[in-house]
Order: C-alpha cells, then structure tokens, then sequence
RNA sequence: GUGGGAUUAGUUCAGCUGGUUAGAGCGCUAGUUUGUGGCACUAGAAAUCAUGGGUUCGAAUCCCAUAUCCCACCCCA
C-alpha cells in the first residue's frame, strides 16, 4: 500500500518553495509599507461561523465545506475563505475599539471540496487582507492600490482591474424588482440554474455563463445604473481616487461575486494566463458583515489572493525570482585529520549564519569535489596536510576561478565580510 | 455534479496493428590511482507497465470497472 497526497493537495517541494517564500515576504512588506498588520487565525471554525458569514444559500457553503462533527459533538469546518474567521477574530477581540481603520492582512490555507483543474485545488492558499470603520471609498482606493503595488513589486504587468458596484441593501431590493420584472416574461427559456436564481438572487442571472450569450441577459437593466445617490457617489470617489492614482481599471457590471457579504464595491484582478480560473484576486466591500456577526455596524472591505494563481501568472510572465544558494561554502577536506577541522569549521560559521558543507558519506576527494560542483555551492575550500600545517586556505569563487588565500586563525570573519 | 484526455524507473518519455529477458534521456551511486567542481568515459542501482477483473496459447498493448492526474462546464482565489 503506497500513500499519496489527497485530491485536491500537493506538495511544495524544495525546488519551488523559494518562489512561494519570495511571494510571502513580498506581500507582508507591501502590507507593511501601507499599516496593515499581520493576523493569524484559525485553520478551522465552528460551521456556523461560514454559514452565516458567508452566506448560506452561496455554492461555496451548500456544497464545498470540509464540515465535521469533532468528538466533542461540535459541528467543525475547515475555513474555505479568511475573512469571516478575520471578523469573528475582530470583534471576538475588541478591535472594535481600537483606532480606525483597523488594517489587518493574513497569509492562509483554505480549503474547499472542489472538482480541480488549473490553478483550483482543494487545500490552496490565499494572501488577504481586511480593513475595518473606514465609510468612505479611499479605503476602497487603498486596498486596490496594495495589491497594485505588490503586483509591481513581484514584477508583474498587465493583470487587468475589473470594478463594480453592487449596491447597498436599499437599491440592490429596488434593482432586484426590476430586474426580476425584466427576466419574468423570458424565465421559462432560460437555463435550470437560472430559474432558480431568479426565485433566490436574480442579480446572478446576469453573470450565467449558459445564457450570457441570450439578448434577455445582454440588454438586462444593469445594477449599475439603479444604485442609490449614496453608493452612487461611492463609486464616483472610487474612480476619482483610483484615477489620480494613476491606477487602470475597467468598469464589468458583471461582476457579481459568489460571497453574499459583498456590497457597493467589488473587484477582481484577471489575467489570461491562468486559464479559466483567471481571477488572481477577488474582493470587495462588506458593510454588513460586522453587524451580521452580532458585532457594532462596522464597515468592512477586503480582498483575496490566490497564490497558486499568483505564481502561475509569475511563471507565465517569467517573473519567478532566482533561488538563493543557502549553502554558500564547501569544504573539501583530504584526510581524517582535516575532515575533524573542516566539521568545527562548519559549526562556527553556521553559528556566525553562514551555510556550509563538507563531507559526511566518507566520499574520495574527487566525488568531494563533484558534489560541490553539483550543488552549484559557489565557493569552495580545501582542507589537506598543506593547510593543516601552515594554517592557511585558500577560498576559491567557482564562477570566477579566483583564490583568494585566508588564514584559519579568522576564518569565520572574512567569511563574514567577502562570501557573496 | 456533467463532459474530454491521460496513467510505463526518482523524473520526462518511447514501446507500431497483443509474441520470448520492458527501453532511452536526465537524475542517482560508484569508478576513471588522494590536491581542485560542472564536461567526458565506464559500470551499477532503480519498473510486480496505476489498481482489480476479463478476453487470449500469450496482455504494457484489447475490453470492463475503480482510483489518480490534466483540461473544460459550474463556482471561486
């Protein structure tokens, strides 16, 4: 019996994982550079949390939760997205109380019990972040513009910004009137999902990828144009700010978003590399979900990352970062005598934070040697009878071929201060 | 949940219409006399041909089922 990785999972090998810490490291400075703060927090919650949260009649609640009951008899899921554990977290932890806005952002696994092909897995990972009490539409400018700038940071063109506005409560309940007074006469020709969606949530009609092409969906009044003057203006800010920016974006009336919370501003950042899945990023404003959660009415906006798309769109651009050498030395040694002084010389530079090698498989000096060159270790040492008696090594750069003599006696120091 | 394609050494693949001991490149190990790597040469390890059935004198090859992977629908990051 040979185990395997489960659908939907896979590993992150050495060979890769450099790409996944360059990315991590990237975003958290980026964050950093804007106020955000890093929050971690639970890979699972109680169901309810999601159901509530995320909206229960949504396909990510009814169909693709990893939901458990634990042997406490408590109803458990693992997260499929982070932003209702973020708002549980906030308002479990009093940060309603802290200073506004509250800027928080997070680096995640989530998981959901989907069919997998490109850049969709069952256990993928998410950079996010959530800013909480800012009303007016310049948070809005700010997270779009964190993502932007940490999108150039990773080197990245090109990833097109699709807005829209779906509305508060008040116009979205005026829109779906008539809306649903347009589709009536038609709802019999159109797909079984969208019948069904006409009764539940007739704004998703609109986005219906079996009837998108149909004249009813193409000429449907848009949500757009029946918004309150209140979200009206919003969006208006939105486009100014994003404008002075210097910041591109397209204006999609389709987009609608899957995650009930969503209201007045939604966005998402779509590349054509990724395949289908091309939404790198998704977000959007959630003015309701603080008071949803029993918390003070708090407005909210976030966003999230998927990182597997991420780096798919960086490998398609050829913007994956090179991989750094850990190990910058290896020390050849040529007899038992100098393998002992090559290992304590291992262990103080590794003290001084200098990777190093030598030999532990007993290989002759020329495998050794072979051995460093195979694991490209860019300098090299060797240590032999010459050395031991005159206690001097050279150190060679093997890109250069350049030897460069150094005493033992302060080794670790010119290490220290001369290998690249 | 619905479709399409795939599955042969660690890896990337070859193996024609079923015919004796299943191959290659890369990688790995060792060696090419213990003082300078990547190259080259030599040798070696490594595959119950995804799994389970079936057809056949004979199956990696044909049929069925299952699993997994890839892609699309759907949904989303």
């Amino acid at each position: 019996m040979k185990f395997s990785a489960q659908k939907g999972t896979r590993d992150i090998l050495p060979s890769e994982v450099y790409r996944w810490q360059k990315a991590e490291k990237t975003f958290a400075s980026v964050c950093h550079s804007f106020g955000y703060e890093e929050i971690r927090i639970p890979t699972f919650e109680q169901t309810d949390l999601f159901a509530r949260g995320v909206g229960d009649t949504t396909d990510v609640v009814t169909k693709e939760m990893y939901t458990f009951e634990d042997k406490g008899g408590r109803s458990i899921t693992l997260r499929p997205e982070g932003t209702a554990g973020v708002v549980r977290s906030f308002i479990e932890n009093g940060m309603t109380s802290l200073p506004s806005p509250v800027r928080l952002f997070y680096n995640i696994t989530a998981f959901r019990y989907e069919k997998m092909q490109k850049g969709r897995y069952r256990e993928f990972h998410q950079f996010g972040l959530e800013a909480f009490g800012a009303e007016g539409p310049s948070i809005d400018a700010e997270i779009i513009s964190v993502v932007d700038v940490f999108f150039k940071k990773m080197g990245l063109e090109n990833i097109a910004l699709h807005i829209n506005s779906i509305g508060c409560p008040k116009c979205r309940a005026e829109y779906n009137k008539i809306l649903k007074d347009h589709f009536r006469p038609h709802v019999g020709e159109m797909c079984e999902d969208c019948r069904e969606r006409f009764e539940r949530n007739p704004l998703r009609m609109i986005d219906c990828k079996v009837d998108g092409g149909k004249d009813v969906v193409k000429n449907a009044p848009r949500l757009i144009d029946y918004l309150c003057d209140d979200c009206k203006a919003h969006f208006e800010g939105l486009k100014s700010e994003l404008d002075s920016l210097g910041i591109k974006y397209g204006i999609d009336p389709n987009i609608v978003r899957g995650l009930d919370y969503y209201t007045r501003t939604v966005f998402e950042f779509v590349s054509e590399n990724v395949g289908t899945q091309g939404t790198i990023c998704g977000g959007g404003r959630y003015d309701g979900l603080v008071g949803m959660m029993d918390g003070p009415a708090t407005p909210g906006i976030g966003f999230a990352m998927g990182v597997e798309r991420l780096l798919i769109e960086a490998e398609a651009q050829g913007k994956l970062p090179e991989k750094e050498a850990h190990v910058k030395l290896y020390i050849a040694a040529m007899s038992d005598e100098a393998k002992k002084t090559a290992s304590k010389l291992c262990y103080d530079l590794r003290l001084a934070d200098i990777g190093c090698e030598t030999d532990l498989a007993g290989r002759s000096f020329r495998a050794q040697m072979k051995y460093a060159g195979k694991q490209e270790i860019p300098y090299l040492v060797v240590i032999g009878d010459d050395e031991l008696a005159s206690g001097e090594v050279k150190v060679k750069n093997m890109a250069s071929g350049e030897e460069t003599p150094v005493k033992l006696d302060g080794f670790v120091e010119y290490c220290q201060g001369n290998l690249a």
